[in-house]
DNA sequence: CTAATACTTAAGGAGATGCTTAACCATTCG
DNA sequence: CGAATGGTTAAGCATCTCCTTAAGTATTAG
């Protein structure tokens, strides 16, 4: 069974714009601090209590090196919400989330996605 | 003053155990105000605001008739935020929900069609 | 060395959240 | 009718959230 405060934690996190921006730049690679507070119109403490949010949630992770601080996203940090939030929809609408485990499970699924990328 | 998105309000709406659960009931078959409120461990006008929040955020409906409110789950309400999650996931572990994609449109099961909403 | 860069910490405030109790409808039962 | 049922509203309060400014700490460049 999944852990509720974890569940809290995270779509907490994910409640506020400023921070799903955050995660969204960082999906395209790591970056700075100061990388990640250009484009969000507010004070850089400000934006380090998003990122102490977001590390709290296990989704950033961060490191310092000399006086730069390089964050990035947590490989499978989605997994918990993904997974409440596909229990959750109604019978009609799992049909196709099943059939996607299923293929999950029968076999690797790089074979038949290989032949096309990301735009 | 502040302009929050959908996103936002979903995601917010997600974040507390106890709405979490009165969706996990819901999910089962529309219910009683009075039944969501009997396992929650709090007071009526508690229970009631969760159900404003879930409500504003577009997760549950209701209707009264007679003296008896009853709530249902809106069909389709959990795609934005489950969208944005896809999104946000890093390349390796895209690709089922790519595979998931092209399974749909190259004309699955009927059921998602029509049980969803785009508002 | 000094100065600039890149954060970091501390303190505080306006407003939101999650709960409470008390009192108040409106509908249905006897 | 009066009482019970199911829900609703109002008010208040402790706590949390998100942001601010002011004043730090390291680290690196000149």
């Amino acid at each position: 069974m999944l852990n509720h405060s974890d569940l809290d934690t995270a779509f907490r996190a994910l409640s506020d714009a400023s921070r799903r921006a955050i995660v969204e730049r960082l999906v395209r690679g790591p970056a700075t601090v100061g990388t990640l507070a250009e484009p969000l119109a507010m004070s850089l403490p400000a934006v380090l209590q998003h990122l102490a949010v977001l590390e709290a949630a296990g989704i950033v992770t961060s490191q310092k090196v000399g006086r730069v601080r390089t964050c990035s996203l947590v490989p499978g940090a989605l997994a918990g919400p993904t997974a409440w939030l596909q229990h959750q929809r109604l019978p009609a609408e799992r049909r196709l989330d099943r059939l996607g485990d299923h293929l999950a499970a029968a076999g690797g699924p790089e074979a038949s996605d290989s032949s096309q990328e990301q735009p």
